[in-house]
DNA sequence: TTCGTCATGTAATGGGTTACATGATTAC
DNA sequence: GTAATCATGTAACCCATTACATGACGAA
């Protein structure tokens, strides 16, 4: 009933930073731009609007559907090509306050921002978050999965000759993970440092928006055939 | 109130076919043996304890407290070493049922076996399920995630553009780790094709304990030093 | 005697999904 | 005209967690 969500709202809010959008939009962002790791429903979506509404970070602003009238229609399409005044309802754009908050919710640091469920999504606005929080979170990630990895040896000692091949193979290609992911972090946390050049290094404004050597990264195999698919993977 | 979990469920039966167990135990052997994905808690552990005794697919046995009396507790630790009758209070046990229920289980096939809620527990118990039902399910996966990639690619192609190099990063490092899981997944279909020898090729009975090339796999590092930490990762 | 672990449970809450209901617009 | 997609929502359920309550045992 209360609709407090963390994650789902965290990415609202940051979604709704970069420009206005309604509701719709708003999913198929949340599925695509931020979603290999979570999908949401419009079962989770509306309700998070509207309490968020209720708080003072949206606001609602009711498009009246417009039916496509004499001249209006050309003109709209003729000079933006297309989406702009499609056809949208309920447009949410973030008041200040929910800036305010937004930006509070980016400087936090602590487990509830590297923990599985949250790491992803702040990943996802470090672009607007400052270097210093980065560190913090990225360093945080990757000690608790170190602390995980070590659990995960000890208890393996301890148990390998009582579990079957499958169990342990499972087991080994876990580990495996956790370690690929620790090395991505290190690689990350050593560009953040290298990348110490520009502005001095204060906090938020205008936010640096590349990183480290991200464009010498192999950026892998050169676009799929254009597909209509959309919707969650 | 129901707890018809299915991931849960379908682990405890399935540790509850290999020996008898208490709830206690029985958590610990889920957040490790099957715990690098899931952990469970109490609060649903018990309650699902419950409702399968309920529907006739375990049975309670009230093992009194008994406090340590005379002699009884010096054959009890010479015998025993440690565990067998430490104090255990109520120990689970599957029925005829119950291991019916659970074979049915285990030779189901379909996206209910392979996507990504259920497939780590199926994977555990994969030395109790018939070579058949394990291509299927590791095929089935495989390709689910082939294509879950080519959505990923196609929206990439889509909108890369738009993101900033946080969330392509993010992009990337998703799509690496699925490409990742699919090599894993190929291999271990070549170690089940290849792997027959043996009996002609039936279902279940004493099931087959090691699979294809395991022994010559990497089995990574040697034992950690001895960790007396426990419990969930 | 106090702390850690073993051991079992319940009530409240959380954070989401599914299925449903509704309807406008666009593309074929 | 009909199918797909755009667009918004609600109610019922699901599967789990957290916090709490309770208590015995072993070791320092």
């Amino acid at each position: 009933m209360s609709r407090r969500s963390g994650v789902l709202e965290f990415a609202v809010l940051g979604l709704l930073r970069e420009s206005p959008m309604h509701g719709y939009e708003l999913r198929k962002r949340l599925n695509t731009s931020l979603g290999v790791f979570r999908a949401f429903s419009y079962g989770s979506l509306y309700p998070c609007l509207k309490t968020l509404v209720q708080r003072g970070w949206l606001t609602e602003e009711h498009e009246p559907a417009r039916p496509p009238q004499q001249s209006e229609r050309l003109e709209r399409d003729a000079l933006t090509g297309s989406l702009t005044g499609r056809r949208a309802k309920i447009v949410y754009r973030l008041t200040a306050s929910g800036r305010e908050h937004f930006e509070e919710l980016l400087s936090q640091t602590g487990p509830d921002a590297w923990e599985d469920e949250h790491f992803g999504v702040r990943f996802a606005f470090f672009g607007q978050t400052s270097r210093e929080v980065r560190m913090r979170v990225l360093e945080g990630r990757r000690s608790r999965l170190e602390e995980r990895l070590a659990k995960m040896r000890a208890s393996l000692a301890r148990t390998r000759e009582r579990l079957d091949d499958y169990t342990l193979e499972l087991q080994r290609h876990g580990m495996e993970s956790v370690e690929r992911e620790v090395r991505w972090l290190t690689e990350l946390i050593e560009s953040e440092r290298t990348g110490r050049d520009r502005e001095a290094g204060t906090d938020s404004g205008p936010p640096p928006r590349r990183f480290g050597d991200a464009g010498t990264r192999p950026r892998h195999r050169g676009a799929a055939p254009p597909d209509p698919s959309e919707d969650t993977a």
